[in-house]
DNA sequence: GAAAATAGTTGAACAAGTTCAACTTGATAA
DNA sequence: TTATCAAGTTGAACTTGTTCAACTATTTTC
């Protein structure tokens, strides 16, 4: 079944029964998506939620300098979305890019605003994620400061071997926010 | 009533009933701190979410080089706690400091965990309040990624004037991720 | 109100990371 | 299969930020 990862990520964060997990899933559809091409570009409203079944992404940001910055990536089995944007249903600032081919499960934001009402699960389920990511972030932000970018490249390297092993040294760079340039002394040094 | 500020934050995050705002409020009990004292400190477990009433709170980590990390500053009306520590119930790597004589109101980690089960809506109230959260915490390391040292400070004291003008620069160096002597350079440079 | 501790300033030498440009290597597409 | 384009490497000059030390100003404490 197609849905079965996304079902067993959710079972991480919430137990729920069979009848509320099949109604959480019946609207999420699939799409694949090729390499290169975005699921959102910077400036549009962010108005789904994804899960990615298959391949890779890339959620970066160009700034004004015309620099690329990488906020994370989301392999499979992750969430990827503009919390941001799909909060405040302002532009995106961010593009979400497919890094190789990939198939994702979407589900609407109409579909998901109603499923907290229909399904009063879903609650714990998006409080329980949104804690870890909170949690993840707050770690990040603080190896940020106390890390060199030697350090921070390591910790990414080991942390996450299988995404890393998929990227150029210029995505690697873009999301510890150093330059592809010194990313390549780095790894010579060592 | 004491608990005014609390109800009032609440109802920003959440539409409840008088009697769950009552029920979800009579668990929080007020403590106050004087400055310099702490909340937490690293190594303990954290067994509290706080509400900040009062004064103001420095949450930081001690690095193993010895450096101060500033996570964030709590000022009146904002929340409180480590909340990697409090989910996962692992030593805290954080110090929560009060920067002047504050008062706080807290609730018990056992009772907020009994909470979400007693009212319902509690569920909703911290998912949205952890979603916030996560967009505020993405867009700081955009911005730390994308700007100079220079950048972030006057976009702090622009943004948080009430906030910055409680701190030492020392403090606000912390949390930018700089040293305090780069931070005067900085303040004479404009 | 004096002594002690902490915060802020400044300068010089240094380290970390950037920029630009030139080159090499590898991947892609017609 | 060659031409093209993107990725990675390297070096030199540069900018940003750190370190350490010495000093001044401001709070805190007894």
């Amino acid at each position: 079944m197609i849905n079965d990862l996304l079902k067993q990520n959710i079972k991480k964060n919430a137990q729920l029964s069979n009848s509320e997990l099949e109604e959480i899933c019946k609207h999420f559809y699939p799409e694949s998506i090729k390499k290169k091409d975005f699921l959102l570009t910077q400036g549009e409203l962010c108005k789904f939620e994804g899960f990615v079944l298959e391949g890779c992404f890339r959620i970066f940001t160009i700034d004004k300098k015309g620099n690329e910055n990488t906020l994370y990536f989301a392999a499979k089995d992750w969430w990827l979305m503009d919390i941001d944007s799909f909060m405040n249903q302002t532009p995106s600032n961010l593009n979400i890019q497919a890094l190789e081919d990939s198939k994702v499960l979407l589900i609407n934001r109409t579909d998901k605003l109603a499923l907290y009402e229909s399904v009063p699960i879903v609650e714990k389920l998006f409080r329980v994620m949104s804690q870890k990511a909170l949690v993840a972030w707050q770690r990040r932000l603080i190896r940020n400061h106390c890390e060199t970018a030697k350090e921070r490249y390591h910790y990414f390297a080991t942390t996450y071997p299988n995404i890393a092993s998929k990227l150029t040294d210029k995505q690697i760079a873009s999301y510890l926010g150093i330059t592809h340039e010194f990313l390549s002394k780095i790894k010579k040094q060592s």
